[in-house]
DNA sequence: TTGGGGTGCGACAAAATGCCGCAGAGTCGG
DNA sequence: CCGACTCTGCGGCATTTTGTCGCACCCCAA
């Protein structure tokens, strides 16, 4: 993954929430990296076998194979290549697990592309890196609950169902815009 | 501390919680460990470097150091001994923190003497099920507290600062326990 | 029609948060 | 030593938010 960018750093990123995907590589490609993407750990595999990235960012659960199989092969490939795990359905397990495999870090969704950096840990080249702003509890909750909600297609309901919130209590979450 | 017991593995229990202290031991000894306590971090550093332990069984959060620190000592000690982290707190943030010192496992407290012996024999694994429900947003908020607290060294000040939250606020959640 | 799912919203009780102040501690420089 | 600055924990009380309940309505399939 030092192809012609040869004087940035290389970066995996895996994610099978294409949306995601984009707009993360162009904030990440802001930052310096030349990024890679791939929308499952098995188009990825072979992405990682042929140039182990610098570093990497995993996405735990997608269709197919679990991130964690990729977190192994890319900690085999090179040991120094710095995993940052996301997930939305962050637990202890899942985090001790990774981990061990080989994980640098391991962060919930959402995250922006500034604690993804700062996960990293210390990178020369990503001054910006260090002022990372973390989001309030209030932003955090706003794009957790749209990203449920979407998944369910809108419905309020199931929606506050899954997140174990009361109904009410997420509608009128939903009426209120969130702050910046 | 494979003095008299030879034939026993030597365990160091370390706990600031009086009760729970004695009746985790006395479950240990019966599972056929050989068992010894210390009440804090300060106490527990000297017994381990005159002995290092095959087994540790370290309370995160104590009066005075935390455990952390006793992990970082114990794995440098000796990188075979098996350390299970307890804590009433867990904590993503700090079960990274834990298993990147060396720690084997992570439990959140309460757990058992039977979870216990099992969490020594922990292996990473890429197998490990994935969980299928999203983070609620109780346990998204506090995961995410205690990441930015940990990046402020544990200041609290700075946190809700850094949150836009306010200090007695944070105060307050950082008092109640996790919900599982 | 019934039964099952959904929608939004108000009233009121309970819980959480915001605000303020108190008391204490430590560090640093004058 | 003092003052200035930082931090800590916590209680009292006002304000806001959440939980609970119920109402009214909708859609769809049997």
């Amino acid at each position: 993954m030092t192809d012609q960018s040869a004087d940035r750093p290389s970066l995996l990123l895996v994610d099978d929430d294409e949306t995601f995907r984009a707009v993360l590589s162009r904030a990440l490609e802001k930052r310096g990296f030349s990024v890679t993407l791939a929308a499952s750990v098995e188009q990825a595999l072979p992405l990682a076998q042929a140039n182990p990235p610098e570093y990497a960012v995993v996405d735990l659960k997608m269709e197919g194979a679990s991130g964690l199989v990729l977190i192994q092969v890319l900690h085999e490939l090179d040991e120094a290549t710095r995993i940052v795990v996301l997930t939305g359905y962050a637990s202890i397990a899942t985090a001790v697990e990774a981990v061990k495999l080989g994980a640098t870090q391991y962060l919930a969704k959402p995250a922006n592309a500034d604690e993804i950096v700062a996960a990293f840990g210390h990178h020369a080249s990503t001054e910006m890196a260090l002022d990372a702003t973390p989001a309030t509890v209030e932003r955090l909750e706003w794009e957790h609950i749209n990203r449920v909600l979407q998944e369910q297609q809108g419905n309020i309901s199931a929606t506050a169902r899954r997140l174990n919130m009361h109904r009410r209590t997420l509608q009128r979450k939903l009426a209120k815009r969130p702050l910046t």
